[in-house]
DNA sequence: CGCTGAATGCTCATTTGGAGCATTAGTGGA
DNA sequence: TCCACTAATGCTCCAAATGAGCATTCAGCG
């Protein structure tokens, strides 16, 4: 999928020889795991929906919902999809979209666990999580706990400069030693872009990169986990965000990736909001997924201006200052403009 | 995958019992299909690369690349997908992206034919054609081929206005007696929004969109052949693209999406060109890509002022005029910026 | 040698985007 | 009751990006 990144696609033991079966052609087939990255916003948080469960070997707890999915049962991996989320989380999901589907790349087989599928296909759902009720199984959790570096909306984390920083130009270091052929981008290049040091820009769209290359370099408990790489040769660190079961930080990251790519285009926020909302409200939403502050007032201009949203007429109080004028979604501009979305992009104070 | 579309995933015959396995967890396993769409730019045209084969039912005879993917022989889908191409047309692939995964939604299973596999990969794959050489098995065909309604290069496409737009409106129409629940975006507003009728923009990255409207309007063969719809009751018209084996021209669909939505943000265009080429012929294969004429001298002040290019030294002459300087990608523009491409949009000659 | 068809260099008018100033209006206390 | 505080809102300014068009330069060709 990409040029930068190649280290991940390399040689792993191949382990996945069960499961296998053949049909009447002589081909394998294989079976088919379906995760669900389910996003809303939660007083001003985004977060996801996680199952827990006992630790695996990494110690992670956490998992996406997700099943297997079988044609006999379901016509469409969607459709399998949502019954598999309403059977583990009771949870009727609305709006949904396929992000990627993932061959086994060396993904760690527990002893104990279920044995993973060999292709997993994850999903990114919006839902609104309300007051956080309706949820049977599993429980509603900021994802920049899985992903802290990714979190700017006081700042730049320290995480990055004290952490991160550090172990990965250690870890680009330590391929200096030029004996074979050169990668087409140098670590330190992919570090630097990945991470906006030096002087690069932040952007806040390269979650899934960011993830792949703390992967690669074995600086996610992951990594170690699915016994890559020389992880844990830079000393006892405390971890980098939350590992999850499988693969499912790296389905997350790819949710958060689409999601932050794809508000801006598409009216997407909407689907996170509640029906009515102040301006202020939505911006924080925004904000929630996309980390940086944004002006306010033109953050009013550009939504009112590309008829993203309406006044209600009603009012809301309490809002800690002047009254608030309440808003709806403006469906109609679905039919107005091509790619309706929160074009905002990233002020200054998010770079470098 | 869009709110918009639903008919589609309605239920369709479920025809795909066989190939269908137990593992130990008894849960079913199915056979993946891996399915490519290799593009390239041949003579300022834009080319897919098809293998030809006996003609189907709906009387297509044109597919792309594909194969099945076996863990067993494959570490990776794309992995297995770069074999497959090798084998099959005698091409190594270079630049390869995923591009969606299909369930089977009714598609068809020819009696004689291989039986298809019921989940699909695409894949998108960018590359020079040479001057066409070096291809085993299969053809370069302009994908407008298929697509006739796409090519806007020498203005609005005729069969837009001829055949396209009375017939979609017709459909629209046998649909008026609203006696059920109404669907979220009229049939009539889906029309005009995708083909940019009544006064509303031609948006160059509905591909797919357009494509999946005319299939659940039963207006292209392969809705025919998979039995949707009330297809031809609109009398014998001719057929509006050559289609495809399977769903590869809805695959195909996808990956022309893909590439102009990517040429924008992605330097991608490069792929498609040789080493060296003068500002024009860069411009003429992005049109070749997007459709619409640019303006010759702000594309070349996009072009180089982003710095995606740097001349090379060299002239060309027999350009039929003034001669041009040579140009090649200026890869550290990767260093640079979070997101660059070919940031054009369309001028109002493309609008209504 | 003058003409033709591109390649190039520049200018100009808008539009879009990023910031900041000023004012208005409930809330919570003093 | 009046004031300080916190937001919500209305506008203005300025700079950068974008869309068009004019003018000039040149190799190839009757």
């Amino acid at each position: 999928m990409n040029m930068e990144l190649s280290g991940r696609a390399k040689p792993t033991p191949e382990k996945a020889h069960r499961a296998l079966a053949k049909d009447s052609m002589g081909h394998a087939a294989v079976e088919i795991g379906l995760n669900a990255a389910i996003v809303a916003v939660l007083d001003n948080e985004p977060v996801a929906l996680v199952v827990r469960d006992a630790p695996d070997s990494s110690g992670a707890t956490d998992g996406l919902p997700f099943g297997p999915f079988s044609p006999r049962d379901h016509r469409t991996l969607e459709g399998g999809l949502r019954t598999w989320v309403r059977n583990q989380t009771g949870l009727e999901l609305g709006y949904a979209e396929q992000l990627y589907t993932f061959g086994d790349r060396g993904r760690h087989i527990e002893p104990g666990d279920l044995a993973p599928p060999i292709v997993s296909i994850g999903y990114l759902a919006l839902t609104q999580a309300g007051d956080g009720r309706g949820v049977s199984n599993g429980a509603w959790r900021t994802w920049y706990h899985y992903f802290p570096w990714e979190d700017w909306r006081r700042g730049r984390p320290e995480i990055i400069a004290s952490e991160i920083e550090p172990r990965l130009k250690a870890w680009a270091e330590s391929a200096k030693p030029s004996n074979g052929p050169q990668p087409l981008i140098a670590r330190s290049d992919r570090i630097r872009m990945c991470f906006g040091l030096d002087g690069a820009a932040w952007d806040e769209e390269k979650v899934l990169e960011r993830y792949e290359l703390l992967y690669e370099a074995g600086l996610v408990d992951e990594a170690l986990r699915d016994g890559r790489s020389s992880a844990r040769v830079w000393g006892d660190h405390p971890r980098l965000g939350q590992p999850m079961k499988f693969d499912h930080r790296r389905i997350l990251a790819t949710a958060i990736n689409r999601t932050r790519a794809k508000i801006k285009y598409r009216p997407v926020v909407f689907e996170l909001m509640p029906d009515e909302f102040t301006l202020y409200e939505l911006q924080k939403s925004v904000e929630a997924i996309l980390g940086p502050h944004l002006h306010k007032q033109n953050f009013r201009r550009l939504v009112e201006g590309a008829g993203l949203v309406e006044p209600t007429g009603e009012m809301k109080t309490r809002t800690g200052g002047r009254p608030a004028k309440l808003f709806r979604f403006r469906r109609e501009v679905l039919l107005e403009r091509p790619a309706p979305g929160v074009r905002v992009s990233a002020p200054p104070s998010s770079r470098t």
